[in-house]
RNA sequence: GGUCCGGUAGUUCAGUUUGGUUAGAACGCCUGCCUGUCACGCAGGAGGUCGCGAGUUCGAGUCUCGUCCGGACCGCCA
């Protein structure tokens, strides 16, 4: 028989699928459909591996016990789609993955319909080869029905929409309703770059893709919704990351009469749910909390990985007056001595050492340069990388003490102006303990949840010369602190916080301005005339003046939480259907070009391209 | 916008340092053999615009310039 012929299927429906039969199904008479993931053909004897969405299952082809669908299955290769009619029976020779679900078993074929054929495939999709394929990933994006085949891919969709309904359960049972906000709405350009969609209808006018629906949930809580939360696609037009997509999927939440506490509690609460159902694991709660302030000083970083120590130590205190002219002159401009602990330094040679200087300190971090103190492991000794004519050995000594170095450490001191220079040495801290192997990025955790809290309300931008929002404008002060948002504005601490998972942001959230006067002076501290921010929010401003109730939320990144949860090193890995590095997505093709005629009725032109400089 | 890495068979790569015969390997594909495989095995075969374009040279996969594509990072991401 022609595989090319068309095949009836005259099998009916599939009995079982291919990751259920067991030692008890046998002698059962089963109708399985599904994949060719592999054959191996002994010239007599053919074993077809079967994989469908459940897993796999032996097919054994006999010419003894049926020599026509023995025959058939001869013309089978990888991926061609099949039913097979068959009975189950345990295996005459233990299989070689015994820890496979349906070991025990095999099926013994007594008919074979070839449903589909598949051409030889761009790069191999079985289960052996798909545990870490080989294939680029620019081919994978291509064929990527072929890649969600894959064990890896298939299982992190899976576990995505495990996420999706732990969410759902969770804030359904705490009465939040699931609201779906516009996806066109309208440009915000504060922050991150939009996506802009023309109107045919109104000439010259966009819709905007939406960063975020932040105004559309504040206004839904002066709607007197109460408790909201949306699984939502949320896009940014600015560049890409391996942790950073166009179009990414937030869980939005917003809470009438929140507080805070209130806030981390739910959010929490969600957490533990995801990881109970996802994981079977049960979180420590509460999470532990740091201030942002805290959080520079101690790791150098808003966002720190608490999966390992080195903390930061500030040695601008212990170095005051040691005559070295580097820690001298920082220090006198207000700038920090910081330094950390490695363990297990204490006897690298100086060659490394002056490496991890070029390389990472000067090159990477951008940092002025690396000075380290090294106690080697024999106990003898300390040495300084700066000579003790031009750093005495009492500042040596004391800078070793300050940071409890032991016998085997070094000491790695960067100097410069504060506050960068603590994240120069947060970023060496995060280098050395990837290095030093202290940070597992297993599937299995550990997990190190953490809140970061009471962020600066704004941050002074050099380029524009304006304070911006650090979190966003419709934040609000604390209350104490509402009172120098006039003549202090960058003291000013926000209600704002962070949740940071194994050192990755994985969501943020305010206590909201839920009044139109302090909204006003928000606006002033940001410099937005009042013109342009009745233009750009009027809507919010003149709900605020109804009724509006104290409010405040929280959005977390779901594409970064699958990621952690899967152990995946790119979100391209847990999106079905990824942008690459520039944007574009390689199966469909997209950005396109459009017809002449769909531009013109939404009355765009294009430049020329020689133009773009212009 | 910038820095760095990569692009050679359907796929993953070697070959580029030092330009020189017919560009190799593995997997996949095709043919034949093979009745207990599970990375099946054995034998044979087909398969190449060395990303693209210019340049240097007697001669370029190899050197130079440009360009496109992919990736990591910086800027950017309220």
């Amino acid at each position: 028989m022609s595989v090319s012929q068309f095949q009836i299927d005259s099998h009916g429906r599939r009995t079982h699928t291919s990751g259920e039969l067991r030692a008890d199904h046998v002698s059962q008479h089963v109708v399985l459909k599904g994949w060719v993931d592999c054959r191996r053909d002994l010239g007599g004897l053919i074993f077809v591996d079967l994989r469908d969405r459940y897993g796999i299952t032996q097919i054994v082809f006999n010419p003894e016990h049926n020599a026509e669908t023995a025959k058939i299955a001869e013309a089978l290769r990888f991926e061609f789609v099949i039913s097979v009619k068959g009975t189950v029976r345990e295996r005459e020779v233990a299989a070689k993955h015994a820890n496979m679900p349906t070991a025990a078993i095999e099926v013994m074929a007594d008919d074979l319909i070839i449903l589909n054929t598949s051409e030889p495939l761009p790069f191999m999709v079985s289960a052996q080869e798909s545990r870490e394929t080989k294939a680029s990933e620019d081919l994978r994006l291509k064929y990527r029905y072929l890649d969600l085949r894959r064990q890896e891919l298939k299982h992190n969709v899976l576990l995505r929409h495990r996420v999706y309904q732990a969410v759902r359960r969770f804030y359904d049972a705490e009465d939040f309703v699931e609201v779906e906000t516009p996806v066109l709405m309208k440009s915000t350009p504060e922050g991150a770059r939009d996506y802009l969609v023309p109107s045919r209808v109104h000439a010259g006018k966009f819709f905007a893709l939406p960063q975020s629906p932040q105004t559309y949930k504040q206004i839904l809580m002066v709607a007197g919704m109460d408790r909201y939360f949306q699984i939502v696609k949320c896009f940014r037009d600015e560049d890409l990351r391996a942790d950073r997509q166009p179009e990414f999927t937030q869980i939005d939440v917003e809470m009438t009469f929140a507080t805070e506490d209130m806030i981390y509690d739910t959010a929490e609460g969600m957490l533990a749910q995801i990881w109970k159902d996802v994981k079977g694991a049960e979180l420590e709660l509460p999470f532990p909390r740091m201030s942002y302030d805290q959080a520079i000083c101690t790791y150098g970083s808003d966002k720190p990985d608490l999966r390992f120590g080195m903390e930061l130590h500030d040695l601008s205190r212990t170095f005051k007056g040691c005559r070295f002219r580097l820690f001298d002159s920082v220090i006198e401009d207000g700038g920090a001595v910081v330094a950390i602990v490695v363990p297990g330094m204490g006897d690298t040679g100086r060659g490394k050492m002056d490496k991890l200087d070029k390389n990472i300190v000067r090159q990477k971090l951008g940092a002025r340069g690396l000075i380290h103190f090294r106690l080697p492991s024999d106990g003898s000794e300390t040495v300084s990388s700066v000579k003790s004519e031009v750093l005495p050995a009492e500042f040596v000594n004391a800078a070793v003490t300050a940071t409890g170095a032991s016998a085997g450490d070094a000491v790695l001191v960067l100097a410069g102006a504060a506050p960068k220079v603590f994240e120069q040495v947060g970023d060496l801290r995060l280098h050395l303990g990837r290095d030093l192997g202290l940070i597992s990025d297993s599937p299995d955790g550990p997990w190190k949840f953490l809140w970061v809290t009471d962020f600066p309300l704004l941050e002074w931008d050099e380029d524009s010369g304006r304070f911006h929002a650090m979190h966003h404008p419709f934040t609000s002060p604390r209350a104490e602190d509402m009172g120098k948002l006039g003549d202090d504005p960058g003291s000013v601490r926000a209600q704002a916080y962070d949740i940071v998972l194994n050192g990755s942001e994985i969501g943020g959230g305010s206590i909201r301005i839920h009044r139109p006067d302090v909204q006003q002076q928000m606006f002033d501290a940001l410099g937005i005339e009042e013109e342009e921010a009745q233009a750009r929010f009027g809507f919010l401003l003149d709900a605020f003046r109804f009724g509006a109730p104290p409010h405040g939320g929280i959005a977390f990144g779901l594409d970064r939480i699958v990621m952690l949860l899967t152990g995946a090193s790119s979100l391209r890995d847990v999106i079905v259907f990824p942008k690459t590095q520039s944007a574009q997505e390689p199966m469909v093709q997209s950005p396109d070009v459009v017809d002449e005629h769909q531009l013109t009725e939404l009355h765009i032109q294009l430049l020329d391209e020689s133009q773009d400089d212009a």
